[in-house]
DNA sequence: GATTTTTGCGAGCAATCGCTCGCGTTTGAA
DNA sequence: TTCAAACGCGAGCGATTGCTCGCAAAAATC
């Protein structure tokens, strides 16, 4: 059910994603409506409809969005390194930083995905994020931790994704003289538990 | 303010809580309506509002009788223990296991406290709770911790607490003859950070 | 220039939200 | 036995939700 795109309807579409990641950030998803997603856009709730059908396409489409932009960050920060000879100090610098930057520079974005208990709706539309930030970290404890179970992997990735989910929010929310304290603290955690599987 | 309550209403009240607790579980918090809480409580919506002003007065009493429940599960675990010399792998065990057993006998628990990102209403009726997950935990560290600034001891309390909410849905949700490998994961990480801190 | 498709609007729909209010019943103290 | 207070009901309020629909302007296609 492809439709034909104007130049001015893809500009479009991209306001709206700019207004929804607006609206998430402020109000959260729940409460931010498709009529005030609308109105940050500055159009009408009717035109909106014109290029999303409805507010979970909206949320999906800001997913995948953010995913390639993630996706880019994540390749700009590896390059060519070796994750599996590197230093856990500098795993942890190098996954990290950029992720903490990503999610300060996108206020929008925890709130697609910092959240543990997700409506059935909004898992949907936040997979394709959670899907992604997975296969990374799974990739990684692969190449450090060779001995590990296919599903003691994926149990693991789960969890490193969920410490990190968890602790956005407290990095992101602190004043910015607090902030590398956070960040400090993020990372004891991360590397406790990597030490703990052996990587 | 305060209203004359007869053994009836005294009965209701709970009846209510208990319909709260199970909307909570089952639809979350935002979608629990006030008028399925009734519905659930086999009343009317005009009753429920005859012993709370509003929904989030049932979620702050919900959460009071939560931290009474927890609270006395939480004496009958440690009893005289002597946390500062305990071994850390029983530490743990100590703590975790009546927590996780809470949780799973109370389904509409991690409603009111596994959740990152609480809108204001929430955080304000889920406070009692964060207030006394916090206390515990900071009396554990500093036991066990002595060396630790009061500011760092805050941070890391909120760290520890932040772990485990976030860790909380992925155990409760998992089937059962997974969940005591999510319980092990759950417990090296909060072990992994105890370490890095030196306790 | 004629036609089709895309873009745009905004009043307003049905559903749902938290909550109120009038009125009847039950209860317990006097 | 009396009577004020507590309990209980449920229709329905005003506001908000996600979303629709008829119709007009703009752009692309012919």
């Amino acid at each position: 059910m492809e439709r034909r795109r104007q130049a001015r309807g893809e500009r479009r579409m991209a306001e709206i994603l700019d207004a929804a990641a607006d609206a998430f950030a402020e109000l959260g998803y729940e409460k931010a409506s498709t009529n005030a997603i609308a109105a940050r856009a500055g159009i009408s709730p009717g035109s909106l409809y014109q290029f999303f059908p409805g507010k979970e396409a909206v949320a999906r489409a800001l997913a995948d969005r953010f995913v390639a932009d993630m996706a880019s960050a994540h390749a700009a920060a590896f390059g060519e390194a070796d994750v599996a000879a590197m230093d856990l100090g500098e795993l942890l610098d190098r996954v990290v930083d950029p992720l903490v930057a990503f999610n300060l520079a996108n206020p929008g974005f925890k709130a697609l995905f910092a959240r543990p208990d997700m409506p059935s709706a909004l898992a949907e539309s936040s997979q394709p994020i959670q899907a992604a930030m997975l296969g990374q970290v799974e990739a990684i404890l692969g190449a450090r931790v060779p001995g590990l179970a296919p599903a003691d992997r994926a149990r693991s990735a789960r969890v490193l994704v969920r410490i990190f989910q968890a602790m956005t929010p407290l990095v992101t929310a602190a004043p910015d003289e607090e902030r590398p304290a956070e960040i400090a603290e993020l990372k004891k955690v991360l590397g406790g538990y990597l030490t703990s599987l052996g990587g």
